[in-house]
RNA sequence: UCCCGGGUAGCUCAGCCGGCAGAGCGGGUGGCUGUUAACCACCAUGUCGGGGGUUCGAAUCCCUCCCCGGGAGCCA
């Protein structure tokens, strides 16, 4: 019998189904279960954590269709919503027909029904998100990415467009792709080697590791701006924390001091757990069973309570006095490695700590100097686990400063003369930060590597799709 | 890039002081009147990562290359 109903999501139907209500739905299925005259299908749709029940009777039709509902075929199936009578699931839906739109051999599909590791995983990216694991952690990331724009709007930030292709190669955030349409085999050259000025840009182009310097030129005149969008970073990174390509949030707000920045991060990662929790609670459920590396428990704690602040002259004092053995040595002026960090989070504050006023020589030209002439007005957020998870500053907006530390930082004036500008014209204190969306959902899910939280990872030696 | 650990059945792994290649899960077949990664019985798994060497004989010892994981550095 052909059916004319729009299929409903598993979603829909676990929240607001009535009982006795005709249904379509389709899915993927996870398991079938086969006794004497009966016959149960857990179906998937992708649209939520838990499966559909499907119970098909004997004397149903698609009985006879069972066979072919193996782990992973893609199915339509029809019948009447009832109330469970069984332990396990409040719903379960009565089949009278099952249409089979894709088979999966169980002999050859890579997905049955026993765990697998999230390293086989890793080698089937196209089939992976048909995981509870991924499916949960994808969809964490989209209440994430939803919840950033919630959050940013809700305060009157606009949403800017920066650049992925940039001429900026200054900044010194790290290893740049270089972007390029010359001939790999035989690029025109002069005196310095390459002639990039024979180049499609006419100079050399970058993809973006940064939107930052252009939220400030965007941020000093619509006042506040966030960016959100893929970033690419070329250096040899071969971590359970580092990507080549990610996804990073920046904030930039005029009129604001390092304080406002602080307050703004602060409320801003606090919101979002408590977004995870609004809306993915079932998916932090079954993480936290399953892998035991996030809980409802901690996000709830991570919402409501405030971060530790720290200095960075402090933060060195708490090091000093600590008994325990460290790696690498701990020293004014020296820059925090992650065995101090994760001593700072998980022994000193017990929790996520924001360590501000850092030496300006471990810092970026961009940072705006202190009144002691040692420090600059930086702060990073470091979560346990994770490390950095939020770097930010005020931004040095007097002129004279700046170029003072451009030259001492041996950062070229040639191409940023824009930048510049800013503080020629109408400038004024402003601040932001910058946020690497995988790490946090990597924070927030528990997932152990980075590469386990975007659908396909790019990181050295590593690209597929 | 550096330091460790690993690569044996579709998956997870044992076998490694040289002597017939194994288990669990998954898969197939049959059974079972409501299952929850169902259960019970039986059946089949193979380039022991690639190449070279030592040896009568190598999954096992040696060399080399490749790949994967963890940690570190760089950072978000």
């Amino acid at each position: 019998m052909e059916t004319t109903m729009k299929r409903l999501k598993v979603k829909n139907i676990l929240s607001d189904g009535n009982a006795g209500q005709a249904i379509t739905v389709c899915g993927w299925v996870r398991t079938r279960r086969e006794s004497r005259g009966i016959a149960f299908i857990a179906l998937n749709d992708g649209s939520a954590q838990d499966t559909l029940q499907l119970v098909i009777a004997e004397t149903s039709p698609a009985f006879q269709k069972l066979t072919r509902c193996n782990t992973g075929a893609a199915i339509k199936a029809t019948g009447i919503l009832k109330e469970s009578p069984a332990q396990g699931q409040k719903f379960e839906v009565e089949i009278s027909e099952i249409e089979i739109f894709g088979d999966a051999d169980p002999a050859s599909y890579p997905l049955q029904k026993k765990g697998h590791t999230l390293e086989f995983l890793r080698e089937i990216g196209h089939l992976r998100p048909r995981t509870n694991t991924f499916g949960a952690v994808f969809r964490v990331r989209n209440i994430l990415a939803e919840a950033v724009h919630e959050f940013f709007q809700g305060r009157g930030f606009v949403w800017v467009h920066t650049p992925v292709i940039t001429a900026s190669d200054c900044e010194g955030a790290g290893d740049l792709f270089t972007v390029t349409t010359l001939d790999l085999e035989k690029p025109p050259r002069d005196n310095n080697g390459i002639d990039f000025s024979q180049d499609f840009f006419g100079k050399r182009a970058y993809l973006t590791v940064s939107g930052q310097l252009e939220a400030e030129f965007l941020a000093m005149s619509l006042g506040d701006v966030y960016t959100f969008g893929p970033t690419f970073r070329a250096e040899n990174s071969n971590t359970t924390r580092h990507l080549s390509e990610f996804w990073m949030i920046e904030p930039e707000m005029a009129f604001a001091d390092i304080r406002d920045d602080m307050e703004l991060a602060e409320n801003f990662f606090r919101t979002l757990c408590g977004k995870v929790l609004e809306k993915g609670e079932s998916e932090i459920a079954f993480l936290e069973k399953f892998y035991k590396n996030t809980s409802i428990s901690e996000l709830k704690n991570l919402s409501e309570k405030s971060f530790v602040h720290i200095t960075y002259t402090e933060a060195v004092k708490e090091l000093e006095k600590a008994t325990e053995k460290f790696e690498f040595p701990v020293k004014w002026g020296l820059d925090l490695q992650s065995e101090h960090e994760r001593y700072l989070t998980d022994k000193v504050c017990k929790g996520p700590v924001i360590v501000t006023d850092y030496p300006k020589e471990i810092k970026a030209f961009y940072m705006r100097m202190n009144d002691d002439g040692k420090t600059v007005a930086a702060m990073d957020v470091l979560v346990p686990k994770i490390g950095e998870i939020i770097g930010g500053s005020q931004r040095e907006e007097r002129l004279e400063a700046l170029t003072e530390r451009m030259s001492q930082s041996g950062i070229p004036f040639e191409n940023v003369e824009w930048y510049l500008d800013l503080r020629r014209f109408g400038s004024a204190p402003h601040a932001g930060f910058g946020l690497g969306f995988e790490r946090l959902v990597q924070y927030i899910t528990g997932m152990h590597n980075i590469r386990d939280v975007i659908p396909c990872p790019r990181a050295p030696q590593t690209i597929k799709f």
